[in-house]
RNA sequence: UCCCUAGUAGCUCAGUUGGUUAGAGCGGCGGACUGUUAAUCCGUAGGUCGUAGGUUCAAGUCCUACCUGGGGAGCCA
């Protein structure tokens, strides 16, 4: 077979010009035809679109022909055409053929025909090779990027903070224990308890939950910087909202007082939507069509806004801020709460919202994005700056339609006295924290950061339902197959 | 972790008040067709009914436990 350098379809796609001879290889997709001629769907992961590979049958050897069967990896040399058929532009008329890679049709689990979003979950392996998956994989690098880009034009350092710690004193969740003891022979103290003095790190370590005080210490000499990393939560949650391995950004800046956090956040978002409508546009079609079809048996009250619709909307308005004493208001005066709809009524001042009032609040009242602001300290941790009413402090929550919170955030307590003793009284051990105190020991300024969930951002992005979608390898209870 | 729900062919599902030999569509394979778009038409193979117990003359169907998936809740991002 003569050697060409090879074109990646989604480049060959955009030529008008034909007649010139080209290489190309990828996976198949699907054949049909007949005895004169075969049409190959090529997919090369490059774009959404297949390449139209056309086959004179005559001038192949059968033998040869028969091993072009869907998951195939072939390697085509052949001259770019016009097409005459309908659903393309251009083609290719196949003059050499090799494949590459064999596709045993009777073991291939993905046929050419629609499989479930939860039988593609077991073949994880192979989903990639799926029109969706494949969308939700470009989509996904997109965000990667334009995350650092943000932050990058606005002048943040990207931080990378430890994946390991000893510190378990954020309470942001379950950890994961991070040990080299032989958990068949455990080293024990005179009293009975694991000594893990003898540990790896002579310490008790973990898995980081946020990078949010290391990221603080950052700030408080950089000024604006952001983390973008992995994080583990230990909890058993099995909601389709929930990963035990999740990607999380949290800027973290300096100077920065709640109002501040609140125009960044929103910016942040709404520049990450442009981002994917601007370079994203044929997969956000695709999901977005794959979406409506979906759609088709609901009945008109239950189906949503179209995908790039939505994500229009939310360019175009501004969030609505709301204090959670205001909420509260409007959630006790709603007709859902008079009616015994919800729940869980809601009875004033102190109780946390539930999933169905952030619902309530953002799909029904105000129907576009909300941020929930000044919520009890009881209910919030206690880095959180107090407020003067000694009953609230200055926490965001952004609250998307469908995905309820995506982001949390706050203006971070820098006043020493009022940070220790609110450790004191929530019994987190000031004493191992001795390095996140110093900070308001020496030079303490307002500054504030938020937490933004990356997967949550690609549920909101794609329109994918379950959040084991939007990432290539779901960690959950019991799943960590792959 | 709690509540609800499901598990039958490679995939998506049907299977009546428990009753003879478990069905369909798609996919596969074979054939037909000179340009198809998840092609179309004809034919064909393919099942230990999630696992383990139990009830019964008889269990895919009823009961119990467990496993796994899905939806919701809590925790949160």
């Amino acid at each position: 077979m003569e050697q060409i350098r090879r074109t990646k379809i989604t480049d060959l796609l955009k030529t008008t010009e034909t007649g010139q001879i080209v290489n190309v290889k990828g996976w198949v997709r699907t054949k049909r035809g007949n005895k004169q001629v075969n049409f190959v769907a090529l997919n090369d992961g490059t774009c959404i679109h297949n390449l139209q590979i056309v086959v004179d049958v005559p001038n192949f050897d059968e033998s040869q022909l028969k091993r072009i069967t869907t998951g195939a990896a072939v390697s085509i040399n052949g001259e770019v055409c016009a097409s005459t058929g309908s659903g393309q532009a251009v083609e290719v008329l196949a003059k050499e053929i090799e494949v590459m890679g064999d596709c045993d049709v009777d073991k291939y689990p993905l046929q050419p025909k629609k499989h479930s979003l939860e039988f593609l979950r077991e073949i994880a392996h192979l989903r990639f090779r799926t029109n969706t998956f494949g969308a939700i994989a470009r989509v996904r690098h997109a965000m990667i990027f334009a995350v650092h880009q943000f932050f990058t034009q606005k002048g943040f350092l990207n931080i990378h903070t430890p994946i390991i710690t000893a510190s378990d004193a954020e309470g942001a969740g379950e950890m994961f224990k991070v040990t080299t003891l032989d958990l068949d022979n455990l080293p024990r103290t005179e009293e009975g308890d694991i000594n893990f003095k003898e540990d790896f790190f002579g310490k008790a370590t973990n898995l980081t939950v946020s990078g949010q005080l290391e990221g603080e210490l950052a700030a408080l000499a950089m000024g604006e910087i952001y983390t973008f990393g992995p994080t583990f939560r230990a909890e058993n949650s099995n909601t389709s909202r929930h990963l035990a391995e999740f990607w999380m950004i949290e800027p973290e800046m300096a100077f920065y007082d709640l109002n501040d956090n609140m125009d960044l956040a929103e910016e942040f978002l709404k520049f990450l939507i442009k981002y994917a409508l601007d370079n994203c546009l044929d997969d956000l079609k695709f999901l977005s069509n794959r979406l409506q079809e979906e759609e088709k048996g609901k009945k008109a009250e239950d189906k949503t806004m179209e995908l790039i619709e939505k994500l229009e909307f939310v360019l175009s308005n501004d969030f609505i801020r709301l204090p959670y004493t205001e909420a509260i208001d409007i959630l006790k005066n709603s007709k859902p709460n008079k009616k015994g709809k919800f729940k869980y009524p809601i009875d004033g001042f102190g109780s946390d919202l539930q999933s169905e009032h952030e619902r309530y609040l953002v799909e029904k009242h105000f129907k576009k994005p909300v941020i929930l602001t000044d919520y009890p300290k009881d209910i919030k941790a206690f880095y959180m700056k107090q407020n003067e009413d000694g009953k609230t402090v200055r926490a965001m929550d952004v609250l998307f339609p469908q995905i309820g919170e995506i982001i949390g955030g706050s203006q971070r307590e820098e006043n020493y006295d009022k940070l220790y003793n609110r450790m004191t009284e929530m019994e987190i051990p000031a004493e191992e924290m001795w390095w996140y105190l110093d900070t308001r020991r020496f030079g303490s300024v307002v500054h504030s950061g938020f937490g933004l969930g990356f997967e949550r951002l690609m549920l909101f992005v794609t329109g994918m339902g379950n959040i084991r979608d939007v990432i290539p390898f779901p960690r959950t209870p019991k799943t960590a197959e792959f």
